[in-house]
DNA sequence: GGAGACGGAGCGGAACTCGATCACGGTGCT
DNA sequence: AGCACCGTGATCGAGTTCCGCTCCGTCTCC
């Protein structure tokens, strides 16, 4: 079991780390610390989760929490970011050039990887993004479905023909803004997702899009 | 100042209440705590809300605080249910029969007064809903966007010839959830409202809902 | 006078700190 | 090469602080 997922930096820099893990076994600890939080949350929600209930689950002890969350809002902020990181990158390795028939298609695969996400990621739909904490004043210059979207119009203007104007941009971004929206919605009340409502976020997708790429 | 908002209950049923105000000063006392609440979320977001800010902020002692709300998250709860209140009676004095041209203009109608709101209400950015607090298992039977929805689909039924259908319905709710989703973003990073975005969310309201109303 | 409303000290538990201790890995000596 | 040593990263958990919440005495309205 690959702990230590490939050799990208586990969590990007914008993520409230205290001190960054430089043995091995503290990568994996930091690892073990978001896996039980998000277990905690699947559960029993965030709103509930408390340090004392990671450390344990982790097979840690307090302090050790501490030692890489500056506060209990931190894990929450880290563990988002680890799911927004997870989505890129299967966001990323969906849209290789031509790997769908037109830029439309492309979309509708990265609305599906949002839905294999909530599927898969536990406590995925509690602390989907960045963006459900709310911290004021805000701790990023953008939202996580902002990011997001650049990636995804950097890659259909790179892979499929999409113009690179800010037209295009906005599509893309209100696309996104609308998957996550809509799939949210979809699992709101039903684990699996409710089809009906996938259903009608890929039309809304589409629609939203549509003559515009 | 009109403390006690006309002569409506000030909130529904379901928000979790400990003590039913009964002398008028009370009233005017719950008001003045939700107003609080509000006002400290507005400043540092709902996370870091403690019930001794809404106390002090509102001139009365922890101990009136919890004279009406059970807990914490009661608070933030009977807010959201508070602002959802206010979105609602906006939403149907707008919706009256014959005001708008169109199924589309009342749908778009809706996505003004939800505009309005973020620009009124304090801290309607934070609490808009309340589906943001993540309590496992959900405390409500559906999500406030979903009631909303439903109001939304009678009153196009009603009164601007929209065909009751599932087919209307699901329309709306996306519209809704969509709508929703985008001004949310547009207020996220642009306290006023970011314009392209709210143009935008316009836009895709309009696409969503396309030949099917 | 009685019920509704209010205040605030105090309790319990959760968030967080801090100094002692342990483990890893590099360094130099034999 | 093998080994003792040592510096730093990592861990632990008792203790402290802070906050959610209770309880009961006091005050205010009808």
């Amino acid at each position: 079991m690959n702990i230590i997922e490939s050799s990208t930096p586990l969590l990007s820099a914008s993520a409230p780390i205290r001190n960054e893990p430089v043995q091995a076994r503290s990568t994996a600890r930091l690892a073990t610390l978001l896996d039980s939080a998000a277990a905690v949350i699947d559960e029993i929600g965030y709103e509930r989760l408390t340090t004392a209930m990671v450390a344990e689950r982790a097979g840690a002890s307090i302090g050790t929490v501490y030692r890489y969350f500056p506060d209990r809002i931190a894990v929450l902020q880290s563990l988002a970011a680890r799911n927004s990181e997870r989505l890129m990158g299967r966001v990323a390795a969906e849209l290789v050039p031509a790997r769908h028939a037109s830029a439309t298609d492309a979309l509708l695969a990265v609305l599906d990887a949002m839905t294999e996400l909530f599927r898969t990621e536990p406590g995925y739909r509690s602390v989907r993004v960045g963006d459900v904490l709310d911290l004021l004043p805000p701790t990023t210059e953008s939202t996580a479905n902002a990011a997001m979207a650049d990636v995804v119009a950097d890659a259909l203007v790179a892979g499929y023909g999409a113009a690179d104007t800010v037209e295009v941009r906005l599509a893309v971004g209100t696309a996104v803004e609308i998957a996550d929206a809509l799939v949210a919605r979809a699992f709101a009340r039903d684990g699996r997702g409710d089809a009906a409502l996938l259903a009608e976020a890929a039309r809304a997708v589409r629609a939203v899009v549509a003559g515009r790429l």
